[in-house]
DNA sequence: TTAACTGTTCGCATATACGGAATAATACTC
DNA sequence: GAGTATTATTCCGTATATGCGAACAGTTAA
């Protein structure tokens, strides 16, 4: 009766499976009908709707007259998850005060399933008019087309890299995205080198950045943070020193933060 | 076989809440093992497996050696419904704003289930060491408790304040909290007659607050902002004046800005 | 009034989720 | 380093929760 090749998704939840699809819909084209979700999801309307009130019952889908959408306790909910991690509790100011200092956008960045998230982020001053942040989920990025990504590579062992590289590979962004592996080796001990990555239009192009990891005590990297903008403003000295300075005083500031913090634990 | 009391639950995904009460028990107690899970939801371990081998392919949820935790994907989940409010793409750096100008913590509400849900929140300098915001989650409020919310009731009909009072009540957070019906709704008249809202230590003690509603074209209210600070330093006329301006002025210039971009859509 | 839409409820056949026991993969003890 | 607790994970038979289609109930349009 069973189709082959469904040994994949043996030992799981099919309806959670399901119930996630619907709220992933909900969240790329925003808020739908019942019919409408049904055509989308190739499933009858009577079952949209059993999980539809199921969610509505945990807050997670709100109902807008004849439409469903996502409801404002999953935004708590991503809000908490992001609160159990020390890192983007502390780093949070000093992203924002970097974004003010430079001007520039500052982000933090941490790796998970292999690839980069960007778990905060702040807009200075001087790139206010360029919005790039368009797409309504932003996607998690591979760590080799982003300054934040090559400075996390650069800090974890080789055996890391190979085995982050054979799963997802070296896809291209842009004309100057390394699309190498011995290339990018070369690049990455660089960066271990001397403690900071630029990224040259290699994610987005008119776009440039510079990145650094932050380190635990025990000097496993935690994440990075960077600093970017349009080739406009990112240039000359401004781009290969000033920037670079402000993104390697914040990560040193956010690593002894962590580490008073983890030594003398405050209260509670 | 079935106990009584589960017409409750007709016509709904009973997997889908399990799924549900599982993040939301990683969201509270953080990361947990499978049987450290079974055992606060009573359920066997080869069912919590199941279901976190599902929400682990859906990045919902991820593995930390033996723990598993909430995935940083529902956190950009829940920026992702942020962002589908355009008062939260319009407001968002409203309220930074407002925040730096007055030094004080400064807030963006809406209404969802008849509480008040707070989208987006900033820091000015006056309030830093006060950090008041402890939870994991913060929890949806009762709208009589917050400047935020009595300026929302305040904007919407006696009807819908009604109904929503019949749902919540007024549960009392501190001795100056309102608990009276009466009191309420004269207190909503003076507010919907001069246009903003005073929480004086109605929510936690030694906190005050200055709330106005934000409202569309047409008049219906969307949210309300608010400015609010400890006790110490919002008192006499930098309370009653200086920051009454700046949250009403904000609150105008969002409505303006958002009749603006409804009027002459820009781009796309 | 009819017609064409919605969202919602109901009942039945069957796919599927549950728990318990067996297994694998760890970390501790002595 | 063998043995003993821990884990997490897989396997299966049965009970049941699930998904579909069809009927029902509201709304809007013509």
């Amino acid at each position: 009766m069973n189709d082959a090749a469904t040994r994949e998704n043996a030992g799981t939840r099919r309806s959670v499976s399901r119930a996630i699809e619907i709220v992933d819909t909900l969240a790329r084209r925003g808020s739908l009908g019942v019919t409408d979700l049904a055509g989308v999801l190739d499933l009858s309307k009577s079952t949209v709707h059993a999980y539809l009130k199921t969610l509505e019952q945990s807050g997670y889908v709100v109902r807008d007259g004849e439409k469903y959408a996502l409801g404002y306790e999953l935004s708590l909910l991503g809000e908490s998850v992001r609160n159990q991690s020390q890192l983007y509790q502390i780093a949070r100011d000093e992203i924002d005060d970097l974004a003010a200092e430079t001007g520039l956008y500052a982000h933090l960045t941490v790796v998970e399933n292999g690839r980069g998230v960007n778990l905060y982020q702040a807009k200075g001053e001087d790139v206010g008019r360029y919005d790039y942040q368009t797409e309504k989920i932003q996607r998690p990025e591979p760590l080799h087309v982003t300054a934040t990504g090559k400075a996390i590579l650069a800090s974890l062992s080789r055996e890391r890299v190979e085995s982050i590289l054979d799963r997802h590979g070296l896809p291209q962004r842009t004309p100057h995205t390394i699309t190498d592996r011995d290339a990018l080796f070369e690049e990455l001990a660089a960066i271990d080198e001397r403690g900071y990555a630029y990224n040259d239009e290699e994610e987005v192009e008119g776009f440039r950045a510079v990145g650094a990891p932050i380190c635990g005590q025990d000097g496993e990297v935690l994440g990075a943070l960077s600093a970017s903008g349009p080739t406009s403003i990112l240039r000359g000295d401004f781009f290969r020193e000033e920037t670079r300075d402000a993104v390697t005083r914040t990560a040193n500031l956010i690593e002894v933060t962590i580490t008073m913090s983890n030594t003398f634990p405050s209260n509670s």
